[in-house]
RNA sequence: GGAGGAGUAGCGAAGCUGGUUAUCGCACCGGCCUGUCAAGCCGGGGAUCGCGGGUUCGAACCCCGUCUCUUCCGCCA
């Protein structure tokens, strides 16, 4: 390799290069034989540059370049030249040069490729994560991994410069209940008893608080047993954070700082320092998610005023139940362009949250027509004014229960978003979603449950009474929301033995069992825990949204698909008889 | 666990209501070509049409079963 050695890299050279003599090593991205005249792109990771064999070359010089094949990775000796005015290609970041080749040394050579290295491969995915390594050469692979590294680097350079100390937490742990699925890990030394991957730090993290740490930082690998999607897979990255003697205020505060200096750093945007807040009831209510993509409008508003004047009566009955709600959501001028056909699709949406359908109107210069419109004959105009619909408008209306109303509605509101193209896919639009119930009542076992988890901190006016209608508890809980994605969620948290207590008594989780699974962090808040909270916010959604991709597999190295299977490594696999004798397990076959 | 969609050369696709030598682009092989940058032109090889069964004189196409992938719902404190 000694007289091969690159002295540069394919994205560095330009005209100040000019005459000087250089040594590339890379890969043959594009391959372009004129006869007389050959050209290469060489790639790296850096870049491409283009080189040249020129029609006065010797033979042998010729027949080396008439060898390579695409990806075969070599080593080029040249000169650096700039190009004629007429050649210079300013796609391309070295397009104002060219390498002259004096020799070419093949370093390796390629099979034929399961798939063209391309910027967005058009192979299925699975493909792709057959040949990852193929894949990931690929120069938008390569600029997002790099993204994700500058990501987890200026998270670091920013806790760095606030006093935080990232501090690493065990990855075999205690399987603790309820939340998502545990992956087990069985233990050989101890027969019968199986350590748990973590879903997230969030024990060791307040343990760490207790000890006395302040503020902490992790970029924390978790792990989630469940079913994967776009935006999610069994194993992910979390920015994990958490903080003594704080309010929540201190933490968004904290957040937004972090938020900013990220985006200021890698992609040169400036954040409006203080985020917009939401409440989780509003959310719901005007945007049908807990995690609305505010990039657009299409809020929803309350269609009840109108329900007693007109005759249609599934709005009616819907109004006679007690949670009951009919929602509508004014789409301007897109009356035209909604066919029944297509407003069956939407209705279609709908129905995958719950719905039973969905009615619609559209706004006419004499009033209602089309859908229910005959119902709300009469009072058309007081409707349109209302709501504020215009002539052109398409009002669709969702009665249901309030959740469900809202949901569904919600589910349409998304679709309308991407189909008429509301969104501007170049801007950021940060929310924190507050205000979230700390319980919610499961009808199927009769019970109250926790709605995020057990060590929320339950808001300041609630703590004397919450016992008698928990489902009015709101929580100090908060969720990170940008562009439609949940990307981070904390709360302050429960510190106090006996309030902690007073939840597990709530929700009906014994004492007992408390006592087993997470005693250590009761008893360690006996011993003057301080008051704290926390969040963590997910690096590969945030990647992705950085990198404008609709699935984290685009920001992850070596992901697994969407059933939970690694197609390069084909893991999970098989093991010996003997290593499941030794974790003292057998395998029950199911049918 | 449920619903929709898809499986055709190494890859991406076409093939509508049954009759083709199964088509096209990229890649691959051979040839031509002095300025391309997704180079171009001429020629070539390569497909048991996911698998199994059925209907039919005849199936990539219709029917049944099955497997795999995929999107969504459930699930994801």
């Amino acid at each position: 390799m000694t007289n091969n050695k690159r002295t540069v890299t394919c994205g560095q050279l330009d005209e100040s290069w000019a005459g000087k003599k250089v040594t590339l090593n890379g890969w043959v991205h594009r391959n372009r034989d004129h006869g007389g005249i050959h050209f290469l792109n060489l790639r790296d990771h850096f870049g491409m540059t283009q080189v040249v064999i020129d029609e006065d070359a010797d033979e042998s010089l010729k027949n080396d370049a008439e060898s390579l094949k695409i990806e075969y990775c070599i080593a080029i000796e040249g000169t650096v030249r700039q190009r004629p005015d007429s050649m210079v290609n300013n796609d391309m970041k070295t397009g104002s040069i060219e390498v002259k080749a004096n020799s070419i040394t093949i370093l390796n050579s390629c099979e034929t490729l399961p798939f063209m290295i391309d910027e967005e491969s058009e192979a299925n995915e699975n493909l792709r994560l057959k040949y990852r390594y193929l894949d990931l050469r690929s120069q938008g692979m390569q600029k997002r991994i790099k993204l994700r590294a500058d990501l987890a680097f200026a998270v670091r350079e920013y806790f760095d410069g606030q006093d935080f100390l990232e501090i690493e937490t065990p990855t075999l742990i205690k399987s603790t209940p309820e939340g998502a699925r545990d992956f087990l890990v069985p233990s050989r030394l101890h027969e019968g008893k199986f350590f748990a991957l973590p879903q997230s730090p969030q024990l060791y993290k307040q343990i760490l608080m207790v000890s006395g740490f302040d503020k902490y930082f992790q970029i924390a690998r978790c792990y989630r047993d469940e079913d994967a999607r776009g935006d999610r897979q069994l194993e992910f990255t979390q920015i994990d954070v958490e903080m003594s003697f704080v309010s929540a205020d201190d933490v968004y505060a904290m957040t937004e700082g972090m938020y900013a200096h990220i985006f200021k750093k890698l992609m040169n945007i400036e954040l409006t320092p203080t985020f917009e807040k939401i409440t989780y009831h509003d959310a719901l209510n005007y945007y049908g998610s807990d995690k609305p993509d505010l990039r657009f409008e299409l809020k929803f508003q309350d269609f009840a005023p109108y329900v007693e004047k007109g005759d249609f009566s599934v709005f009616k009955s819907v109004l006679s139940s007690e949670k009951g709600a009919v929602k509508a959501m004014v789409v301007p001028g897109a009356a035209a362009a909604y066919s029944r056909k297509k407003i069956t699709e939407l209705e279609d949406e709908a129905k995958k949250f719950g719905a039973k359908g969905l009615a619609w109107m559209k706004v006419t210069a004499d009033g209602l027509d089309g859908g229910i419109s005959k119902f709300y004959s009469e009072t058309a105009s007081v409707i349109t004014e209302g709501l504020g619909a215009k002539e052109g408008d398409l009002i669709l209306l969702m009665g249901a229960d309030w959740k469900t109303s809202c949901n569904s509605l919600g589910a349409v509101r998304s679709k309308l978003g991407k189909d008429l193209g509301l969104i501007d896919e170049s801007e950021f639009k940060f929310c924190w979603i507050v205000d979230f119930p700390l319980f919610d009542y499961n009808d199927e076992e009769q019970c109250w449950e926790p709605a995020h988890h057990m060590f929320s901190m339950p808001q300041d006016r609630f703590i004397d009474s919450m016992e008698e209608n928990p489902g009015d508890v709101l929580g100090d809980l908060y969720d990170l929301v940008l562009n439609g994605y949940e990307l981070a969620s904390g709360s302050i948290r429960v510190h106090n033995p006996e309030l902690q207590q007073r939840i597990f008594n709530i929700v009906g989780f014994p004492k007992e069992l408390a006592e087993e699974r997470f005693g250590f962090l009761l008893e360690a808040f006996k011993y003057g825990a301080p008051p704290h909270g926390g969040i963590a916010s997910g690096l590969d959604r945030l990647a992705m949204i950085m990198a404008g991709k609709q699935s984290i597999r685009e920001v992850i190295p070596f992901p697994k698909n969407n059933v939970g299977l690694s197609p390069m490594d084909e893991c999970p696999a098989n093991v010996d008889e003997e290593q499941i004798r030794d974790l003292h397990l057998q395998i029950i076959k199911s049918e």
